[in-house]
DNA sequence: TTGCCCGCATTGACTGGACAATGGCGTCAG
DNA sequence: CTGACGCCATTGTCCAGTCAATGCGGGCAA
């Protein structure tokens, strides 16, 4: 019966009959609207705002979501900045649609989670330089952005430093004499942890994707793993590629 | 209070202490356990369920969520057929894990969606044909996938044929003369809509990435969309990039 | 031994009620 | 006119209880 509630609104929803912001009624008019128990009209409300399509801003009542997410290319962050060269690649990216950029960066020397070590090939008690950085827009967090260094080869050097790298830090890398040729994406879709939801300010019903990117030299060793975590309202993931012809193998 | 029944169970989970498909206390035991009524503890219930933690199989009780992804390439759709050529893409991609792969086709002529018809450069009253796919996964659900081509290429082609095309709809194409070389892949990740929900037979829980594949000849003409519905708790996506040096630009 | 049926534990759905928290808005005082 | 205060509509949290649905497993009959 709550599912029919549900159903009737989202359909309302999609149909575009209620617009992004628009107000739904209230509880209490959707209780004598169905003729049902306030908890009933609740689950109702609780279940499309699991599905993202509904926020609660109390004391105002509930509110169709708004989403208006930005493109996020892994790909760009390999590019030579075009523009402004005192702004790093997130800058560059986004600045372009009218928003403030601002990233908020730390650095650390850790025992690195077992995903990253293994994708960094270390052995167990090998440390690893972490850039620990939470992006924002407009004052709103963006994503989380964590990138890991083998601590052997970046001791020292500009990528230890928690401040902007104009330049970026894989042409640092590839002063050090890393030059990253190849990389390996993964991606996957799942709702997000606790300290996501805080970090990132997720709203309920908002999934995450988490995207870990490993970077090899020309001589296969990696040297880079790099994770972010995209809130689903706020990002579109792009890419383009070449299409190897199906006579060749790769 | 419900937040801290369901941190606490949480914190269970991801320290391992409540392994995967492990059984949870019954509401009744969890009730007595912190002293609350049983709304609150279904509450915390609930939390953990939205949350793709937990699964509740009536009446057996509440389980911790199994999660076993596959490996989804979008590269390796265009790459040649390394073993059975009796296998399309899908099938060769994933039976050597041991599964065995089932398709269901479906072909029809239709005005395609406005997502779809801008990205394949229509004008209004255009028609597409439409190749829907469910895959399946030792009989269960694992990805919906259709692929829209411009009516007037593909007329009269093996591509209209509700079967496999073993060596892929993209070497028809080709053999078409509308060989692509280059694609766009845009991923969105959201909450699945209640019509996926049913085909993918979805857990409470679980996000979707929504996979927009176009694909482009060597004159830049649109001629194939292919849009991949992928369950979150079903799916790695996975892409290896060689990267530009920056010194040059794209 | 085999097969059927029913009980029972467990979760799902719904009601009615109570009190708390929040933020806007109107009122009132300075 | 301005600022502070308090009302109030609205959602959040919690409780106690009732009845329904489900599937396993034990008991009973053939």
């Amino acid at each position: 019966m709550y599912q029919q509630i549900a159903d009737e609104i989202r359909g309302q929803i999609v149909a575009g009959d209620l617009e992004p912001g628009a107000k739904l009624p209230t509880e209490a008019e959707m209780r004598s609207a169905y003729d049902v128990s306030r908890e009933t009209v609740r689950k109702a409300l609780n279940l499309l705002v699991n599905e993202g399509l509904v926020v609660s801003a109390r004391p105002q009542g509930h509110f169709v979501r708004r989403r208006e997410p930005m493109i996020f290319r892994p790909q760009t962050e390999f590019r030579k900045r075009p523009h402004s060269p005192e702004m790093d690649a997130f800058a560059t990216e986004h600045s372009a649609e009218g928003r403030e950029p601002r990233q908020v960066i730390e650095v650390a020397i850790v025992e690195p989670p077992a995903e990253v070590a293994k994708r960094l090939q270390l052995k167990a008690g090998d440390l690893v330089a972490i850039r620990k950085r939470v992006r924002y827009l407009d004052g709103e967090p963006f994503n989380i952005n964590d990138s890991y260094f083998p601590l052997d080869i970046v001791r020292d050097s500009e990528i230890m430093r928690p401040e902007d790298i104009t330049r970026g830090a894989n042409e640092v890398l590839a002063e050090l004499g890393y030059r990253q040729v190849r990389a390996l994406d993964e991606l996957y879709v799942r709702m997000p942890q606790p300290e996501e939801v805080k970090r990132l300010e997720l709203p309920p019903g908002t999934p995450v994707g988490y995207h870990i990117t490993t970077g090899f030299t020309a001589e296969g060793r990696p040297v880079r793993v790099a994770t972010t975590v995209l809130p689903g309202d706020r990002h579109v993931i792009s890419y383009e590629r070449g299409l190897e012809t199906p006579g060749e193998e790769a």
